[in-house]
This record gives C-alpha cells, sequence and structure tokens, in this order.
DNA sequence: AAACATTGCTTGCGCATGCATATGGTGGTG
DNA sequence: CACCACCATATGCATGCGCAAGCAATGTTT
C-alpha cells in the first residue's frame, strides 16, 4: 500500500502526521523483506560459492560493464558502501584473484576494479544461484 | 555505458527463468531505497537523539505494546537481528535507563524487557523524527 | 612556481552484528 | 527421583562496516 501526496500533506497533522502510519507500515514491511532477501542470499551465496553479498553485488557491477571494470569510487556508491568498505572488500576479492586493481592512466589516484577470469566463472556460477534466490523469496508475501 | 536489465535477460537465457531481470531491478532499487532510509535515520536519530536505528525499533516496539513490555525473543524476531545482537542491545539500552530488564514469573528461563518512563520520552521524542524522516526520503523517487 | 585546497584511495580504530557455545531453567520419560 | 532433550538468554570470538585521519596526485590561486 503506498502514501499518496495528498495523504502526506493532510493538514490534521498533530504529534502524529497524518498518513504516518502508512508510511511506518511500509518502512517495516521493507525491512521485513530486505532482512528475507539478505539472510537468504548470505546463506546461499556463502555456503554455494563463498561469497558474501557485498562480493556479489561487486562482481555483478563488474560482469555487467562492457569492459568489466569500474572505478572504485563508483562502485562504493553503486553498491552502496563507504569507500573505506569497498577498499577492503576489493582487497579480500583480489586476495582471492577475482578482482584486480588497475592504476587509471590520466588520474593516477584513481583506480580500476576489474573483473578477471575466474572471477567471471565465480560470477556466472553464482548469478544463477541469486537469480533464483530472488525469484523465489522477493515477491514472497 | 550501463547495461539494460533487458541486456541481461536475453530470451536465449535458458538457465535463467522468465521474469529474473525484472527481480534483479526490484532488488536493487529496494537496496538503494533501503540505504537511503537508513543512512537518513542513522543521521538524523544519531545527531538529535542519540539513538541508532536498532535501538529505535527496539523502544518503537515498546511503546506500541499495551504494558510496555515483550519478551525478548519476539523483540528479537520484530527487529530482525539475532537473540545475541538483541541481548546487547538491551544491554545498552538499560544502561543508558531507557530500558529494564525483568524477569518472568512463571518461565525463569525468559526476561521480559520493558520501556521505562525515561525510555517513553525518548521514544516520543525520536519518533516525531523518525516519521518526519521516512515521510520525507521512503516516498521519495 | 609556490602555496593551498581538493580529490581518490588506504588505514587505524571502535562498534554492532552473527555464529558457536556456555549457563541455567523446564518438561517429559524411565 | 534421575535423566535427558529442549528452551531462553548470555558471552567469546571473528568479521564487516563507517568515521576520521593520512597520503599521494591533481587543480587552483596568486
Amino acid at each position: 500500500m503506498s502514501v499518496t501526496p495528498a495523504d502526506r500533506a493532510t493538514p490534521a497533522d498533530r504529534a502524529t502526521p497524518a498518513g504516518t502510519a502508512d508510511v511506518v507500515g511500509a518502512w517495516r514491511e521493507m525491512q521485513a523483506r530486505h532482512a528475507a532477501v539478505c539472510s537468504a542470499l548470505e546463506r546461499e551465496l556463502g555456503d554455494r560459492h563463498g561469497l558474501g553479498i557485498s562480493d556479489f553485488e561487486v562482481l555483478d557491477r563488474l560482469a555487467d560493464s562492457p569492459a568489466r571494470e569500474w572505478r572504485a569510487q563508483d562502485l562504493a556508491e553503486s553498491v552502496h558502501l563507504s569507500q573505506s568498505a569497498l577498499s577492503r572488500l576489493v582487497d579480500r576479492l583480489a586476495r582471492t584473484g577475482l578482482v584486480e586493481r588497475c592504476a587509471c592512466d590520466n588520474d593516477r589516484r584513481g583506480i580500476f576494479v576489474l573483473l578477471t577470469e575466474d572471477g567471471a566463472r565465480k560470477h556466472a556460477a553464482a548469478a544463477t544461484t541469486h537469480r533464483a534466490v530472488l525469484a523465489r523469496v522477493l515477491p514472497a508475501r
């Protein structure tokens, strides 16, 4: 149930603005669904492929890209992680050979993160699980 | 150059069931919204009331309850936290006097977590911020 | 060109979380 | 009563995260 703009703008605003209950309900429902999907993904990606959710998300972004490379910065934003968290995540992925760090020629502060062949294979395998989990638990009520 | 969902779910894709592309898109959108709401809540509840998201969620459940008390177990499930995480969360809230642990008479393994007067006041204040943030960022975009 | 501000990434640190396990309480079965 | 499987919470430990600070490269101002 979505809240219409009219609901939100109702003037009968006291301690609890009109439409508030709906928003809270929507938020709780989103939290529940988010938690359900995360825990299912965490478990299945972890057990079957040794990947965490964030790991997969990064591989997924890289696999989507034509050149299979992203600027670290853009990657962080895309997967909703802080710069520092992404830096360490790339560390872990690089240590297991799934991605490589690559200096950026025109701006030597930046780095490109690029998918290795191993990474591409891992992603292809994990993507099947990922899609299956989403199809199973995301629409579930 | 971004790859559209349609690109990912080419009909020639036997391994991926139909509708898969849509689910991935929906999941990414949910992640984005969830992250946006969490970061806004984290910031505003933290700055204005010294509360984290989980802290508020617990207070909110307690305030909702007629008796202002919940079994620790049920609380954990309701706020989507592990039993251990909730135990420590209650520690922190109890240490700042917002809740109290209360032995359960008929089953002395269990505990009730109950809202103190301070906790109720804190919740009332924070709830305003919480609702406002939700109304602002949840329906956005 | 020298000094300063800004950007992009890394690192030190503290913290919240989950998993596995310990501790203590309960109920059922012999 | 003794035992045992089970349940509800607490705690040790490892991990991933964000914030703040650091560092090197780049851009800007004079």
